[in-house]
DNA sequence: ATGTAATCTGCAATGAATTTGCATTTACAT
DNA sequence: ATGTAAATGCAAATTCATTGCAGATTACAT
C-alpha cells in the first residue's frame, strides 16, 4: 500500500520534472514545488497564496518563478480586479459564447485599449453543472483599425 | 466664427456637466477636465495617462476621482495585463462570440477563480472593420459550483 | 446673496506590491 | 569531475495606491 503510494508519487514527480524540462526551465526545488502545487490546487493562485505556503522559499524567487513559468508557457496570467493578477495552469479550455457586460479591444502594436461597440447579441456562453455568470469581462488583443491599416 | 466655436464649446460643457449629475457626483475642475478629457480621447485611459495630462491635479486627487468615477457608474474598470488597470468610459457595448483562448470564472462567494473547461467551440467575435484579433481573455464572475450548492 | 453642512482637494505620510543588484549556490552539458 | 550559465536569497530601491487631516469648495436652503 505505502509501495503504491510511492510508486504514484514518483510518476508525479517525474511527470512534473518533465513538464519543466518540456518548457525549457530547469529544475529546482522551488519550480517543483510551485508546479506540483499548481497540479494539486486545480484553480488558479495568486502571488499571495504562494507567498502563504512556500514560507521557505523567498518572495523574490516566487515572483521569479511565477515570471518563468509565465515566460516559458506554463502559466498564463488572468489579469485580476484591481492590480493584483492570479494565475492559472495553461490547458486547452474550449468554451462557447453569450451574454455578455464589456467587451475591450486591446491593441498589440499601440497599446490602446478600447471599447467595442457591436450592435450585435452575445451568445450564451455555456458554463459547467451549477455555476451562474453575473457578469463577464471579455478583452480581445490583436491589430487595431488604425494600426493595420499602415 | 468664433462665436460658434464658443456656442459648441459652451454645449459641450453643460452636457458634462449634466453627465456628472446625472451621476451624483458634484461639479469639480478636476472632475470636469478628466470628464472631458476621456470624452475626446474614445479610448480607456489608465491612471498614468491621467497623471501626464493633468501634472495641476494632485495624484490623490486624480485617483479619487476615478474611483468616484466608477462607484457612480461613468466609468468601468478593465482588469489589465500587469496590475495597470486602464479605464474606459461606459457606454452599451453590443458583441458577438468567436474563437478564443482563455476563460475563466472567478467567483464572486469565494473568490476562486478556475480555469474552465467547456468542450465547446466559441463563435467567432464579429469585429469591426480591420481590427485584427490575436487572442482574447473572457473573464466571467459569478457564483461557483461549490458555492452555489450550499 | 449668504450661511451651513457635506464633500473635495492637496499635502504628507504610510503601507503594500514588485523589481533590481549582487554575492553565493546550484543545475546540467561536456 | 568541471566550467558556465542560470537560480537563489538578502537587502535595498522603486513603484503603486491608500489614509488622515486641514483648508477650500460645492450644493442647497433660506
Amino acid at each position: 500500500m505505502n509501495l503504491h503510494l510511492h510508486y504514484i508519487c514518483n510518476m508525479k514527480y517525474s511527470e512534473l520534472k518533465q513538464s519543466l524540462k518540456n518548457h525549457k526551465l530547469r529544475i529546482t526545488d522551488c519550480r517543483m514545488d510551485v508546479l506540483e502545487y499548481f497540479q494539486q490546487q486545480k484553480k488558479a493562485l495568486s502571488f499571495r497564496d504562494l507567498e502563504y505556503k512556500f514560507q521557505e522559499y523567498d518572495r523574490v524567487t516566487l515572483y521569479r518563478t511565477l515570471h518563468s513559468f509565465e515566460e516559458n508557457g506554463l502559466l498564463h496570467k488572468i489579469p485580476g480586479d484591481s492590480g493584483s493578477a492570479v494565475y492559472g495552469l495553461c490547458n486547452d479550455c474550449g468554451v462557447e459564447a453569450h451574454h455578455h457586460n464589456h467587451m475591450h479591444f486591446k491593441c498589440d502594436t499601440c497599446g490602446t485599449t478600447e471599447c467595442i461597440d457591436v450592435p450585435v447579441e452575445i451568445p450564451t456562453i455555456s458554463l459547467p453543472k451549477n455555476y451562474k455568470m453575473t457578469d463577464m469581462d471579455v478583452i480581445v488583443n490583436g491589430i487595431c483599425n488604425h494600426c493595420n491599416s499602415n
